[in-house]
RNA sequence: GGAUCUUUGGCAGAGUUGGUCGAAUGCACCGGUCUUGAAAACCGGCGAGGGUCACACCUCCCAGGGUUCGAAUCCCUGAGGAUCCA
């Protein structure tokens, strides 16, 4: 959720940069006519709730001293009426608002790039450089299915496409990643956590993806509860509406979940492989942390990330994420790609966004400052999509015969 | 699945004949006095959100609904916990 009071007091700033984002201007005055609207409703309903709680109290007055009190309730009847009506007023007022101000995204930081789509990402860095193979190296799904490490069919047998079946190799690969990545992350200070992959509604509002992405959420009939699409919702929505010491900041917590996706919006894209699955596993980094140090720990984040892929010697490069491309709570996201040489192209692996107070403010996540309680930053990460990086370690690993050569970091992880 | 009890501020724990209760008290915590320093003792502060320059004021005592001029206190529903029964 975005500051109303923010954008009520510096419109012009704001909505300037959240048009940078695409948000329509319209949309925005009539966020902050509505909710202009909206504080007017409530002093006006607070001055009369003000006056029948006068008035009630006297009534106790009136009792003791036995005085007659029937002028007192005509008064206080008749105020009565008046105080459900401006009620009402304040609670269709809240609703528009709400619905309208819940499906505004986060405000761009000054230095994201602007642009539609991913075209006009921006490079920050490449690391290691891609080999070169002396024959022509092939893509992921191929060597999967001639491994026998991975079998789409079966995954359409048990659930449909966009599933599939780790067998072997495959299979032991996925466990290793995960153990591995998860040891790396809590060597750098992240406290590991096990949490529910499903959660309700009301985690899933704090950090973002509802209301507005309902359809992409895999939901349990008849109850309110969700399979996450990312582990980031219940790890951020640990502390829901807590006030956090100051000395307990900042938080590193990883963790490992399946992650759970309708991929409504994907029709038709990485149909083959396992790119992009209904179900794919994922260790995730989140963080809350004070607003002034979140930038050093979102540093700090990308460069652990990106620390697995280089211990796994798998190239990648770091990417600033454009306007166009960034997610709906992110204020800013660098994505890591990884190099496959099958696709002979860079595909994102890793997301790292900082949503400063974007979640905090839906979330009610406080910590103490002095006396003041304010909002901290959150942040998340993958570190990293489990799927993709197999995906990465077939293509990069390739032997000229089709086999794959095991990283020597994982083969402890997996008995060899 | 049935019965009874229970759900209050960081924790513990009053409040149960509805009014001056956002809530006693203790602990914890913060500031101060004292002390070479610390402990103890004493003094003061100390839930959250909105609102205001600051007050005032409004809301919140598990959630939702109801009774009432007025509810933490009464009634209903739901959720969590404890105990007993099956």
């Amino acid at each position: 959720m975005i500051d109303l009071k923010l954008l009520q007091k510096e419109f012009d700033t704001v909505s300037k940069k959240l048009m940078r984002k695409g948000v329509d201007e319209k949309l925005l005055e009539k966020v902050k006519v509505k909710f202009e609207e909206l504080k007017e409703a409530k002093v006006n309903f607070e001055s009369l709730q003000a006056a029948q709680n006068a008035m009630s109290k006297e009534f106790g007055v009136y009792k003791r001293e036995g005085k007659d009190i029937s002028e007192l309730k005509a008064k206080v009847d008749e105020n009565k009426i008046r105080i459900a009506d401006a009620l009402e007023v304040q609670r269709l007022r809240q609703e528009e608002l709400e619905k309208i101000a819940m499906a505004i995204p986060n405000i761009p930081d000054d230095d994201v790039p602007d642009g539609e789509d991913e075209e006009s990402n921006v490079e920050l860095g490449r690391v290691l450089t891609p080999k070169e193979f002396s024959f022509t190296p092939k893509e992921h799904w191929e060597l999967a299915e001639q491994n026998g490490w991975i079998d789409f069919e079966s995954g359409v047998k048990l659930a449909g496409s966009r599933f599939s079946v780790a067998y072997d190799m495959g299979a032991k690969l996925e466990r290793a990643l995960i153990n591995f990545m998860l040891n790396y992350n809590a060597k750098k200070g992240y406290t590991e956590v096990s949490v529910p992959h499903i959660v309700n509604r009301k985690a899933l509002e704090g950090t973002g993806q509802l209301p507005k992405f309902e359809d992409d959420l895999y939901k349990i009939e008849g109850q309110e509860l969700f399979l996450i699409p990312t582990a980031e919702v219940p790890l951020t929505n640990l502390f829901q509406d807590e006030i956090i010491p100051a000395d307990n900041l900042p938080i590193k917590m990883t963790g490992y979940t399946s992650c759970y996706r309708k991929e409504a919006g994907a029709a038709g894209r990485d149909t083959r492989g396992i790119i992009r699955q209904h179900q794919f596993h994922k260790v995730e980094l989140v963080c809350i942390t004070k607003p002034q140090e979140s930038e050093a720990i979102f540093d700090d984040m990308v460069k652990t990330a990106s620390e697995i892929l280089t211990a796994l010697e798998l190239p990648h490069r770091l990417v600033n994420l454009c306007t166009g491309d960034l997610g709906f709570g992110a204020a800013h996201t660098t994505d890591i790609e990884v190099w496959l040489p099958g696709q002979n192209t860079y595909r994102e692996i890793s997301s790292i966004s900082n949503t400063r107070d974007f979640q905090a403010r839906r979330a009610k996540i406080r910590y103490k400052n002095g006396k003041k309680n304010e909002l901290v930053n959150t942040l998340n990460g993958s570190s990293l999509a489990v799927g993709r990086t197999i995906v990465a370690i077939m293509e990069n690993y390739q032997n000229e015969d089709g086999s794959i050569t095991i990283p020597e970091v994982l083969k402890p992880y997996m008995g060899l």
